[in-house]
DNA sequence: TTCAATAAGTGATTTAGTCACTTCCTGTGA
DNA sequence: TCACAGGAAGTGACTAAATCACTTATTGAA
């Protein structure tokens, strides 16, 4: 229904007593429905208000959000499969980058000095800029859901571990490469960038918390 | 309560009267919870028989299974990000592959040959056990999950535009290069392999269908 | 014009029951 | 002794009719 009456994220639903009869069900069969398509972020539920679309309607890939951190591995692992995948994807990036991408990255990369956001507004996100960049959607979305795995512990990391003038330069480098369109820069500096980022947090973590 | 209890894939819950119980709330309140967790394949009914762990418990990336494959891109998009994000993982793989590692290869790459099961083993599609080498668990998750995208085009590939003589030649080449611990070989071989493919598809399907 | 009270609309949950399906056990007959 | 039809118990799926909790827009008095 969703689809058919093409509804965008921040539309409203029918209230669920009408879908109820509109699908000749009763309201807690409804739900149940509701309530799965909630799991992937694809509406949300505002008590007293009305239920709404959300983000997860356009993407394909998502973190799951029942499996707790406790049961996932360190935040080096992430790091260190960041560290495989961006750098080619930046490469990608530096190939395909539309003037458009451009502006938009040079955005992203101003925001690096703000306050994070970034978590409403991935398309703030340096990196998930940089993976648009590549005109993959299905790329950008992978760099997405990369970047909400162990999502608290990603924030902790920004305000915390990174040197946010340190970060800015490197994204501005980043940025200049995959303007001139040279995909080899472009990567190299993407891996560099994040090296140094795992090298900061595995020094102030200690080998102890390692994992 | 699966975390707390340890429970496995398979294990099965107890039953959504005793779970209303436990938890002092009503039956459909237990269900909306339980619809949830099957949205993202924690959990799966079986009308009469009880409610199981599944696959999801243990998976950080997932697709999403709500948003239909008439909204996504084409298949080729999916092959494009592939081809800029397995090569580099092929190399980790390299770098990283232990004795048990390439034993599990060697047995998924023979599984292209016979039909496929692949969808309820993962372990046996061979580039999600390439990604398995790299050591990292993550990594691994990230290609299971985009072998996931439009899994049904994708097993119609396999069946109908593949050569899977050809397919089962290149695995055995680039577990090769993993034996050997030369990433860049094993890297090269699996961009060469999944342009293969994508050519394959791209002129199959005819340019008017490409997107 | 401002702002508190109100009413209507919405999600959240309950209660009590019925239907559909699966599983396993048991008694019967060969 | 064994195979198997039949039944009972347990489970998920769903209904029906309410009530409670929360939000929002309207209304009317200060």
């Amino acid at each position: 229904m969703i689809e058919a009456a093409g509804l965008e994220p921040g539309d409203a639903l029918a209230s669920s007593r009408e879908l109820a009869k509109r699908f000749e069900v009763t309201t807690p069969t409804i739900r149940e429905a509701l309530r799965r398509l909630e799991a992937t972020d694809v509406i949300r539920f505002r008590h007293g208000s009305g239920t709404y679309v959300s983000g997860g309607v356009n993407r394909r890939l998502l973190v799951n959000p029942h499996v707790s951190e406790s049961r996932s591995e360190s935040v080096l692992e992430l790091l260190d499969a960041r560290i495989v995948l961006e750098p080619p994807v930046a490469a990608a990036a530096a190939a395909a980058r539309t003037d458009d991408d451009l502006t938009a990255l040079t955005l992203s990369a101003d925001n690096s000095l703000k306050p994070q956001y970034a978590d409403e507004r991935p398309e703030l996100h340096f990196h998930v800029a940089l993976a648009g960049a590549s005109g993959n959607l299905l790329l950008r979305e992978t760099i997405e859901a990369l970047l909400q795995v162990r999502a608290r512990d990603q924030i902790e990391i920004r305000h915390r571990y990174t040197d946010r003038d340190r970060d800015h330069a490197d994204h501005l480098r980043i940025v200049e490469a995959v303007r001139d369109g040279d995909p080899d820069a472009a990567a190299t500096l993407t891996r560099e960038h994040l090296l140094a980022i795992r090298e900061a947090i595995a020094t102030t973590l200690g080998p102890e918390q390692a994992r």
